[in-house]
DNA sequence: CGTCTCATTGACACCCTTCAAACGAAGTGG
DNA sequence: CCACTTCGTTTGAAGGGTGTCAATGAGACG
């Protein structure tokens, strides 16, 4: 667990570094932009960088344009859990409390639209379609989580893994290649496996020819039936 | 696996014997009721049976009058992990396309009001309370599902129990002494468990003193501090 | 008192974790 | 351009927590 405590360490002095330069930062480069009807604000987070802590007040909900962007949860001990990666176009930060009940990161460098959660609601209020949009985003969400649950309860490291590779690839869209922008230790906490685990399985699955590892971040899909099969 | 099998096996007997005919009493029973400010159904269910399944279109929401019910996705192998229990007064089946991406079973004998997924969007469109409520029931449910991640993810079978009794005596308001209403195969399935770890820590539990047994479906909390800590 | 279902307990196996070391790619300074 | 460092990843060996298989036990019900 020492891994992950250097991790924590790490991302408190990238807090306290960055984080108010980047809220300056962020200001300025706060272009309007547009986002569930409503003008938001434009802002760039670094690598690792926090965009918001468990505890803290939600003020905003987000869309990424570019980048990826982590939530997730963790204990005093370190143990974490990824709820979900965000990809360019993707909506976080919606949370039923005043409070974020989680903490959000970039996982890359990323660019991101806020909107404020007030005039959001004010809008839900009186215009329905703003509503259902939100609700909708919100129920794409659960059924996420559900199925994400059944991987965490009840699937193998395998299992996890080609129901991650075959996700990232239709969220992704490129043929039969996955360029993932996360680390190991990222996939490991988001599938409730340790960093060897997934390493392990990994070179598993490409010694089976079921996928080919050209860089640590590159995976060819090989068989993609096989990876189906596995993920059901 | 073959417990589970057997499970699915009794639930595909119940679901052909009982579901036409409770189908049928349900119309009869049928008294309206109020929920989320539309008109409902008063529907009955047995235990065990099906309330809707996975696959199947989704007409409702519910809520829950009396008895529980579980949400739950299940692998072809019989492998299932159940989302969420819901007691009295909680709402299910917003989860939804406009097909079911769960199944719901009634967990002990139980009573719900079921309202026509039309007739709600139809109101929370106009309405901007409904549509409030709407969503703040979706992303309570969202907040919840995350916690539950963290638990499959990332914490040990003593946590997990020690989690899920503390839930359930927070959301049965009773003092110090939490009556289960399911299974220990419910609890397993719920958290990613068997129903042998399941058994064998709560004797363990019971044996340091922190919960007693009276009967099954019984559990005294002696310790309330030590399953707090062990939760967190 | 039998039967059925569910729960408990025991013995053993195994998947995954833990601990540890080696490896490799990327960046830095000489 | 090459040592050197650093961080992330891979690989190995060993151990443990939970699963599997099997038998026993305990209520519920007829």
């Amino acid at each position: 667990m020492h891994l992950q405590s250097s991790l924590a360490a790490t991302r408190t002095i990238l807090r306290d570094d960055f984080k108010g330069r980047s809220a300056l930062t962020d200001q300025a480069s706060g272009s309007s932009a547009d986002h569930l009807g409503v003008a938001g604000v434009r802002m760039t987070w670094r690598r690792n960088e926090e965009i918001f802590g468990e505890g803290e007040p939600a003020t905003c909900v987000y869309r990424v344009l570019k980048g990826v962007v982590r939530t997730y949860r963790i204990l005093a001990d370190g143990r974490r859990q990824i709820a979900e990666f965000f990809l360019p176009g993707e909506v976080f930060g919606l949370h039923a409390r005043a409070v974020h009940q989680a903490s959000a990161e970039a996982v890359t460098d990323c660019e991101v639209v806020a909107v404020r959660r007030g005039q959001l609601s004010e809008r839900a209020m009186t215009d329905g379609a703003t509503a259902h949009k939100l609700l909708a985003l919100t129920l794409h969400q659960l059924l996420r989580s559900e199925e994400h649950m059944l991987i965490l309860g009840r699937k193998t490291a395998s299992e996890r893994l080609a129901w991650f590779l075959m996700d990232m690839a239709e969220r992704i869209p490129a043929p039969n290649r996955v360029e993932l922008p996360m680390s190991r230790q990222d996939i490991a906490d988001y599938l409730g496996l340790t960093i060897e685990t997934v390493s392990r399985t990994m070179t598993q699955l490409q010694d089976d020819g079921v996928i080919e590892l050209p860089t640590r971040r590159q995976v060819v899909l090989r068989e993609r039936q096989t990876l189906m099969d596995l993920a059901a």
